[in-house]
DNA sequence: AAAACTCCTCTTTTT
DNA sequence: GAGGAGTTTT
């Protein structure tokens, strides 16, 4: 492909940011400004005309969704294998680093990585330890999450404080926490970071390794990094400073995860001599739409000013209507879907409802099966955070890594094998005092005689069971995991569904390697599901981020739910729930639907409710307040047509037929849309796993 | 030691 | 309005 061919399509604003590549770079890109596209096609030019080798081009987005989909267009621009180049979330890349170097004392390569619930466990463990109230656990883990979110380890942390109240309540499990996890030779989320950060300050020679390797860093969602994250980002580029990052500092909504849209002014100090540039045509939706959500998002103080424009024209009015009941609020947005649905301009998969909270989905969900209209509910607990499937992944943590104390309490008399509390808590209180792993402590009391014979054997033979997983030399993940859910008895205590799930695991698991597959289960979140299909998406706001339909539903604009009855106090709350809303609406290509109801259930009660404060900064003109489905139906008379059979000139591929993928091998055909070349396909990959493309830039070949 | 039961909490968002 | 933890029963 050639350059010209790379810089077609693209306006002056990104063709100046793509060749832009000498110094830092700062880049404000609007919501629908092609921020994606300016990062691929910046990408393909560093290594077409910059004679960069992809490798050398270290690239970070916010999910795992979206490095695979940079990955994708990337590959459709160049052509060339991108399998080994550096496009992940901070999480995976300092994963991947600290694979290679971890020179910590107490861990080795084969850490395990902890995730939420993992943390909780071990929280909850420590404060059982030290007789803290242990409903604290959450608020605890929090703040020891945020501490090291910003560069403070346990003995800073420890020298800090004044040593009165709380704090040095704090401290101590703090210690405690970050202990436990080095025994257990175990990383949570935080670490990963953390200690790449500090791995990289402490070893001079390791920090100038990855600078040499890395000429340009490519940095997406920047406004969501958060201290560590900037940090790291700043010894990465110490030496060159060639580093580009976009974000939109409106579109920041995880500054309750420790996200400092500061980063963005601060870029500018921090790196001198950066470049502004700002990506202000938005490409997505109506100019409706655009100037209501502008008059929203204008009503925060502190913020970048941008001007977005769209050549789009004005399209419908944004909808506004209020109802009686939330069930009320359900019931209208499917009869509406079902309409907008039966007039055939659009298909189920253009329509999304988006609310504040999960709790919302259900009367939705109830709605929409009543009308019979398909739907999927998006970031639902997710499959990996299952009981079985966090078990059985547990026993492969615990083979792969003796020290992992929590994966040890998980399973160790899971199934049941007569191993009872009381016997535990003495391995606890041996482990404890000689200050090793579960594992070894159980293996050094074998030895002795400290337990009855009965006891002894059950222990034996667990540790033989796990030794066994251990040595055997498994050629895939998912014959491991079948040979645990069957010789750890695990199968026979299941019942169907969940034996269901396991299955689901396995089949996943097919042909990859252990530790490869160990890592993706860690750092998979309920954001990276297939997608795909002709479903209604439901999501929350958050999950809509990145995300476009062509209709929009967003339910609940009310006080307490929209803005969340917790942000209520703080002014900087109320301005992260207002982005939040801006994020949902500009999610909407065509239309968008702002709903609220008077009486909702939240939890057990049925509240009175108020609508959102956010609903007075729209502004007359644009929308149109519906009051109930008659008056819709009389603004737009269009007759209700039967849905033309959709024509098929040439659906390339068809559900079954196998194709072969540059980067992923052969595979097989699971699911079609749409048609010719706008066919999106789903391809189950035996490397990989299911896989959602688009025909138009897969360079997919049939066999 | 395992199953049954009750009580209780937590109900925002994610790598 | 559910799932988990803890307690009691078998």
């Amino acid at each position: 492909m050639s350059k010209d061919v790379l810089m077609r399509d693209l306006n002056p604003q990104q063709r100046e940011a793509i060749v832009c590549t000498e110094g830092p770079l700062l880049i404000l890109a609007g919501a629908g400004s092609g921020k994606t596209k300016v990062i691929a096609h910046k990408f393909s030019y560093l290594v077409k005309a910059k004679r960069l080798s992809p490798d050398s081009i270290f690239t970070v987005t916010f999910t795992n969704k979206a490095s695979d989909e940079m990955k994708e267009r990337i590959y459709s621009l160049l052509e060339k294998d991108i399998n080994t180049s550096w496009i992940g979330t901070f999480h995976s890349q300092c994963n991947r680093i600290l694979r290679r170097e971890i020179k910590i004392p107490g861990y080795n390569n084969n850490f395990s990585i902890y995730d939420e619930g993992d943390q909780y466990s071990l929280v909850r463990h420590i404060l059982k330890e030290f007789k803290i109230h242990e409903a604290l656990y959450k608020g605890v883990a929090t703040r020891i999450s945020s501490l090291k979110s910003s560069l403070t380890g346990p003995e800073e942390f420890l020298s800090s404080g004044d040593g009165f109240g709380f704090d040095e309540k704090l401290a101590k499990v703090y210690v405690r926490y970050q202990d436990e996890l080095k025994r257990s030779n175990a990383l949570d989320f935080d670490d990963l970071i953390m200690l790449t950060v500090k791995l990289f300050e402490k070893n001079p020679r390791i920090l100038e390794k990855y600078q040499n390797m890395f000429s340009y860093i490519l940095v997406d969602d920047f406004q969501d990094t958060n201290y560590v994250q900037y940090c790291f980002l700043k010894l990465l580029t110490s030496a060159h400073k060639r580093i580009c990052v976009i974000g939109d500092d409106d579109q920041s909504i995880y500054r309750f995860k420790g996200a400092n849209v500061n980063n963005i002014l601060s870029f500018e100090n921090d790196f001198p001599g950066a470049k502004l540039m700002e990506l202000e045509q938005n490409y997505r939706s109506t100019q409706s739409i655009l100037t209501v959500s502008g008059a929203v998002i204008s009503q925060n103080s502190e913020r970048k000013h941008k001007k977005l424009w769209t050549d789009k024209g004005w399209g419908e009015k944004v909808y506004c209507c209020w109802f009686h009941t939330y069930e009320e609020e359900a019931k209208y947005i499917a009869k509406i879907i079902k309409e907008l649905y039966l007039k055939g301009r659009y298909d189920y998969k253009d329509f999304a409802i988006f609310y504040r909270i999960n709790l919302q989905s259900r009367a939705l969900e109830d709605a929409l099966r009543e009308e019979g209209l398909p739907y999927r509910v998006l970031g639902n607990v997710s499959f990996y955070q299952s009981k079985e499937i966090k078990d059985v992944v547990a026993y492969l943590r615990l083979s792969l890594n003796h020290g992992d104390n929590v994966s040890l309490r998980r399973i160790i008399n899971c199934p049941p094998r007569g191993i009872s509390a009381a016997t535990l808590s003495r391995i606890e209180h041996e482990a404890k005092k000689r200050s090793i792993s579960l594992f070894d402590t159980i293996k050094a009391t074998l030895r002795s005689d400290s337990f009855s014979s009965t006891v002894k054997d059950r222990l034996t033979e667990f540790v033989k069971l796990i030794e066994d997983f251990s040595a055997t030399k498994y050629r895939s993940a998912a014959e491991m995991l079948k040979g645990v859910f069957e010789k750890s008895g695990y199968s026979e205590t299941q019942d169907k569904e969940r034996a269901r799930n396991v299955e689901e695991l396995i089949s996943s698991a097919e042909g990859k390697e252990i530790k490869d597959f160990l890592d993706r289960v860690s750092l998979f979140t309920s954001m990276d599901e297939i997608t795909g299909g002709d479903y209604i998406s439901l999501m929350t706001l958050h999950s809509a981020k990145g995300l476009e339909f062509p209709v929009v539903f967003i339910t609940g604009l009310e006080e307490g739910v929209l803005p969340y009855y917790k942000a209520l106090e703080g002014k900087d709350e109320i301005a992260e729930e207002r982005r939040l809303f801006y994020v949902g609406m500009t999610r909407a290509k065509d239309v968008l639907w702002l709903t609220g109801a008077s009486k909702r259930r939240l939890y057990t009660k049925l509240q009175d409710q108020e609508p959102s404060r956010f609903l007075r900064d729209i502004p007359r003109n644009c929308c149109q307040w519906i009051e109930n489905i008659t008056d819709y139906q009389k603004i737009k008379p269009a007759p209700v047509k039967r849905k033309v059979e959709p024509k098929r000139p040439f659906a390339l591929y068809t559900s079954g037929c196998r194709v072969k993928h540059p980067i992923w091998g052969i595979g097989v055909v699971h699911d079609c849309f749409g048609d010719g070349d706008d066919q999106k396909v789903t391809v189950n990959f035996p490397s990989i796993g299911l896989k959602r493309l688009a025909v138009k830039f897969a360079n997919l070949e049939k066999m």
